[in-house]
DNA sequence: ATAGGGTTAG
């Protein structure tokens, strides 16, 4: 029998017509993992087999060459297209060496093109203002859209998101929405994410709420949005929601509402959509299963984060990351390292992160020689790196090595590193020093409440009550208070609860914690 | 067939 669908390949060249050679470069660019040089690669093998190319092909090849920045490529193109005689028969193909030259950052080009055309249509015009969008040329972009005989939600739409990201104009951006006469998904979206990305929720949520058609896009902005603004609860809140619309989410939201657990410690919540990823056939990818390994780490629960690491078809740096830096927080330092090393012999491209992971994993495990020859390793040691290794040095109880280390720095200590310094002159009673250490973080600005209080520790310690008390009158003049510590709990029925710590909140459940902390330390007390 | 929105994870 032979199989009803050839492929391409076994096809002989007489049936490799134009028509199949646009499709499978069309094929090329609509992958999921599109692939213009494949698609270019197609291209070059039908002018060599002698096919010709018609009004359908060189608009793809022009896409395949603005998706590589392939100039040279397209000048080629360009050359062959007015050759051919397709120049001013096709508004596509035109359009298409607008696009090209956009892309390319070659707008006197565009310009030179668009003004010879015969007749350009709303595309080209669309064309020619994202160019100069795309370069940051506002001013020239408002000047094309002015001229424009005709705009649609598109030409909007473009404007919109040049003023917000390109000028970081949002109040023009908004000015552009209001004044539309209809708008789109797209145009909702837009402004949307806008708002999501200079943090403005309260204007992106307003938005969002008005939608009456959102797409998925619209959600993952907003879950995602308040993830990236320290508010996981109302990430949750939203994935949830979507959720109870009966929303399918897709790989973006699940991340925001993964990475929202793993910032709670919502364990539970984070194995529901796991199971729910898997059950609903949710497409996952690297970034996924990162996450998953991230949260289930941050949890806690590292044997659930080793069965999701182990079992993932590709990792990349950052799962790698994941799994090190979680294993070392979990006290699994000479686990982390040997997944170091196993990651150094899969020839992953290690970054300072990594490094930053592996150190403080032998800081938390107490390895001092292997955190030592590590850090020797490392080309280009960023401040981090130092913070690491003087903060493994402290904790060791190796002050005046980790002393000798700063003076060594060819760069500025920070604060996290004074930090570490501090620390252990508490543990190590050196006074002197920490004063020392004390106005090194003045300078940098690092003085905050936590400091003050180790510093009046410090002499307390050391019987010196009269310096302590100064530390605290500092505190009061300067009118520090400490941030509440918050902690989200997860209830017996799945919910969650905050438990905030310094500060009165009526939203929270704070008697009912304190309730139970409370039999707990008499339970205590009694054994 | 050509133009505008989320690149999310450490």
């Amino acid at each position: 029998m032979r199989p009803l669908v050839r492929r391409f390949s076994q096809l002989h060249p007489p049936n490799k017509t134009t028509y199949t050679y646009n499709t499978m470069m069309k094929a090329q660019l609509q992958n999921p993992t599109p692939d213009p040089q494949k698609a270019l690669g197609f291209f070059n093998k039908m002018r060599r087999n002698g096919i010709s190319c018609d009004n359908y092909t060189y608009p793809i090849v022009l896409k395949a060459c603005r998706m590589t920045r392939g100039l040279w490529e397209g000048r080629q193109v360009h050359g062959e297209i007015v050759k051919v005689g397709f120049f001013n028969s096709d508004v596509y193909v035109r359009n298409g060496l607008i696009g090209m030259y956009c892309k390319s950052g070659q707008m006197s080009c565009s310009r030179a093109l668009f003004e010879g055309f015969c007749e350009k249509d709303l595309v080209s015009w669309n064309l020619l203002v994202s160019g100069y969008v795309e370069c940051g040329d506002m001013v020239e972009a408002q000047k094309v859209f002015d001229e424009m005989p005709e705009r649609d939600v598109v030409s909007w739409s473009i404007m919109i998101d040049g003023y917000g990201k390109k000028t970081g104009d949002i109040v023009r951006a908004r000015l552009l929405f209001d004044k539309m006469d209809e708008r789109d998904v797209v145009s909702w979206n837009t402004m949307i994410d806008l708002y999501a990305k200079v943090g403005d929720m309260v204007a992106a949520r307003e938005l969002f709420d008005m939608m009456d058609r959102k797409s998925l896009v619209s959600w993952s902005i907003i879950i995602n949005g308040y993830l990236q603004h320290q508010d996981p609860m109302e990430a949750l809140y939203v994935f949830n929601l979507m959720l109870s619309h009966d929303i399918k989410p897709d790989k973006f939201c699940v991340v925001g509402a993964i990475s929202a657990c793993a910032q709670l410690g919502a364990l539970d919540q984070g194995k529901w959509i796991h199971m729910y990823i898997k059950k609903k056939k949710i497409v996952s990818d690297i970034v996924v299963n990162t996450a998953l390994t991230d949260m289930y780490m941050k949890c806690g629960s590292t044997e659930e984060a080793r069965a999701v690491f182990n079992g993932m078809p590709e990792k990349n740096v950052v799962s790698w990351n994941a799994m090190i830096s979680g294993l070392g927080a979990n006290g699994f330092g000479d686990e982390a390292l040997t997944y170091f090393s196993q990651m150094e012999q899969e020839q992953i491209q290690v970054d300072d992160l990594i490094y930053v992971s592996v150190l403080s994993a032998c800081s938390h495990g107490g390895f001092v020689a292997k955190g030592l020859e590590i850090f020797n390793r490392i080309k280009d040691p960023k401040v981090e790196h130092y913070g690491c290794l003087i903060d493994l040095l402290v904790r060791a109880g190796k002050l005046e090595q980790a002393i000798s280390f700063i003076a060594s720095m060819p760069m500025e200590p920070n604060k996290d590193l004074w930090g570490s310094v501090l620390l252990g002159c508490r543990v190590q009673k050196y006074v002197g020093l920490g004063e020392f250490v004390l106005n090194k973080l003045k300078k940098v600005g690092g003085d905050d409440c936590g400091v003050y209080v180790l510093m009046s520790n410090i002499y307390g310690d050391n019987g010196m009550w009269e310096e302590g008390m100064k530390m605290r009158k500092i505190l009061l003049e300067k009118g520090m208070v400490k941030e509440g510590g918050k902690s989200v709990i997860e209830a017996v029925d799945g919910g969650l609860v905050e438990f905030v710590c310094g500060k009165n909140s009526k939203l929270c459940r704070n008697d009912d914690i304190e309730h139970v902390l409370w039999s707990l330390s008499k339970m205590v007390d009694l054994e």
